[in-house]
DNA sequence: GCCGTTTTCGGCCCGACTGTTTTCAGTCG
């Protein structure tokens, strides 16, 4: 088979939600929607490229779980051709501009289609104009207030987008928290949803409280500095929205259901879809409320208080939050291989960092206090080299001078480690930025890619293939480049890396900046499955930058890895036994 | 459109809230 060089997992996710989205436009079955999606979901968190599984004559796409004969068939096309004629044809049906109206909230695709059909509204201003001419409100299914709601809808849809990046909803998880706390009669309260998922963005923010008195503690919640308004209140959920656009929701619930509303809040949605398919096998039905055992028309209450309680139901071990995003926790919990997850103390050290000899804001001696305060065994200082001279990289003679400086050092300190390192920058033309001679003089080796980020998927994958064959360079620093929401990562075809990566025993990086974490959970889980160690690192540029690192082992543990995984976990000397290997395999 | 050790046909998670309605559809998570 012919195979088109960039159809990797997340195009072919995106064609597949993108038919989901028409389809459901269209009124379709919603259960062919949601193999679409489901579908969508399974290909962008899979650990191999399907282009891989095609060309392998002794592999099926069918064998994969949630894909069956059709997008198997699809899958096959899209690889072979690039494009999808089914999807050619539904978008000749329905304008694509119309799904941007999905984006109003309250709008679905059946208001939208409504809309569509009568009034031939395709696009966000020709909404805005059938409102203001009070078109809408004739419609059947409309009236005024809806018509209101979507003219503030379509301001929103058009300020707020991105979802909000795992830290910067932390503060507001905490202050919201804070908040409540202050209010008498909250005998419990937990952030749910993603957010306790520890995505590395973040959609909004979901509260679960226990108590008894819903009105004082929804009234409290209703009075948060930041809130612009209520958006909707019942009797056990309250909405509101933050002057940034956050949509915080709050429910209340009784201390007998906690950890049923806790698992149905922390979701993810597909995990919680499979969790009550698994309880409905066993004649449960579990919703927020608890599990129930179901005679005929009457129900028994059988569990709910704590979300072990919950899962032992239907059989299985308490899965982490983070796994739950029904990729294989549930495969793994039925057979007793839940991966026991690292933690933010199993590091031992950090091999990513920066001084004021570059673009670092501390000395090398604050960064080393820093580090023994924080408990490490070892840092690798790493500074820029010297392309990249908006930091004022180091050219070899001063490189030479800080690890003199490092030697220096070195000699005074006891139980403590600095290795001798560099972040070498990949150049656009290939190749690094130093020569090998220098750089065999170093502890630690981290190359990345800076500069020529909108090369071609071939261009950059060479480079980073050939830094990786080098054989002083140790391992690949932040390997995507993403920014979140600000920078998309660069073409890469990451299974070519990892391969490279694995022939010759190099490290892959997981940057805990977070607005970089790359590389992001599922491309951590592939690598792991290569057998890459993985580094988390901070690159701190200052003194109190390795708080950055809970972030990085958040998304470790979304990828499943253990304190094995993870390179720096290790003692300094186990560190450089690995290290050792990677140079032994170079020297053959 | 996917799936199957009670099934190759007939299922497919479950409830809160709103706005439109006189009992419910649509949206959301």
């Amino acid at each position: 088979m012919l195979i088109v060089g960039n159809m990797n997992n997340a195009r072919i996710a995106e064609v597949f939600d993108l038919i989901a989205d028409l389809l459901e436009f269209q009124d379709a079955n919603p259960f062919r929607v949601r193999a679409y999606r489901n579908g969508a979901r399974i290909i962008r968190d899979f650990s191999e490229p399907m282009q891989a599984i095609l060309a392998d004559p002794d592999r099926k796409l069918t064998d994969i779980p949630g894909v069956g004969k059709d997008l198997a068939e699809k899958i096959g096309t899209l690889c072979s051709t690039g494009g999808l004629p089914m999807l050619e044809e539904l978008q000749a049906q329905v304008p694509q501009s119309v799904l941007t109206l999905l984006r109003i909230p309250g709008m679905g695709p059946k208001k939208v289609a409504m809309l569509y059909k009568e009034l031939h509204v395709a696009t966000l201003d020709q909404l805005r104009d059938a409102c203001q001419q009070q078109k809408v409100r004739k419609l059947k299914g409309f009236a005024a207030k809806t018509e209101e709601a979507i003219l503030a809808g379509i301001a929103l849809a058009q300020t707020s987008g991105d979802r909000m990046c795992w830290a910067g909803a932390d503060s507001y998880a905490q202050s919201i928290r804070a908040h409540m706390l202050d209010c008498k009669g909250i005998e419990k309260i937990e952030v749910a949803g993603s957010y306790r998922r520890g995505k590395d963005t973040i959609g909004d923010l979901d509260l679960l409280v226990v108590s008894s008195k819903v009105e004082d503690v929804m009234d409290r919640f209703a009075d948060f500095t930041d809130s612009a308004g209520v958006i909707a209140r019942g009797p056990t959920k309250i909405t509101i929205r933050l002057v940034n656009g956050l949509q915080v929701d709050m429910r209340v619930v009784p201390a007998g259901c906690f950890g049923a509303a806790l698992v149905y809040f922390t979701g993810s949605k597909d995990h919680n879809i499979v969790l009550r398919g698994l309880a409905k096998d066993r004649g449960l039905k579990i919703n927020e409320y608890g599990v129930f055992r179901v005679h005929g028309s009457k129900e028994e209450f059988i569990a709910g208080r704590t979300e072990e309680e919950v899962y032992k139901s239907v059989d299985l071990p308490w899965i982490p939050p983070e796994l739950r995003e029904a990729r294989h926790e549930f495969e793994w919990a039925r057979s007793g291989k839940l991966p026991k997850l690292i933690e933010l103390d199993d590091l031992c050290g950090d091999l990513h960092m920066h001084t004021t000899a570059t673009d670092g804001k501390a000395t090398l001696e604050e960064m080393v206090a820093a580090a023994r305060a924080r408990g490490f065994e070892y840092i690798a200082i790493t500074d820029h080299s010297k392309r990249v001279t908006m930091a004022r990289g180091l050219d070899a003679a001063r490189l030479r001078q800080q690890w003199k400086e490092i030697d220096r050092l070195n000699r005074k300190l006891k139980d403590f480690r600095i290795l001798k390192g560099v972040e070498v920058d990949i150049l656009e033309k290939g190749g690094l930025d130093l020569q090998d001679d220098v750089l065999a003089e170093a502890d630690w080796v981290v190359a990345s890619v800076h500069y020529g980020q909108n090369q071609s998927r071939e261009q950059i994958t060479k480079r980073v293939v050939d830094a990786l064959e080098n054989p002083h360079v140790r391992a690949i620093a932040h390997p995507t480049g993403r920014l979140i929401n600000r920078r998309k990562p660069y073409e890469i075809d990451l299974d070519a890396a990892f391969k490279a990566a694995r022939d010759n025993n190099k490290m892959m990086e997981l940057n805990a900046n977070p607005a970089r974490l790359d590389l992001d959970d599922v491309a951590c889980a592939a690598a792991k499955s290569f057998g890459i160690p993985i580094v988390i690192s901070s690159d701190s540029h200052s003194a109190d930058g390795f708080h950055v690192l809970r972030y990085g082992v958040l998304q470790a543990r979304r990828a499943g890895l253990t304190k094995k995984d993870v390179a720096n976990t290790r003692s300094l000397e186990k560190l450089n036994e690995l290290i050792a290997k990677g140079r032994q395999k170079a020297a053959r």
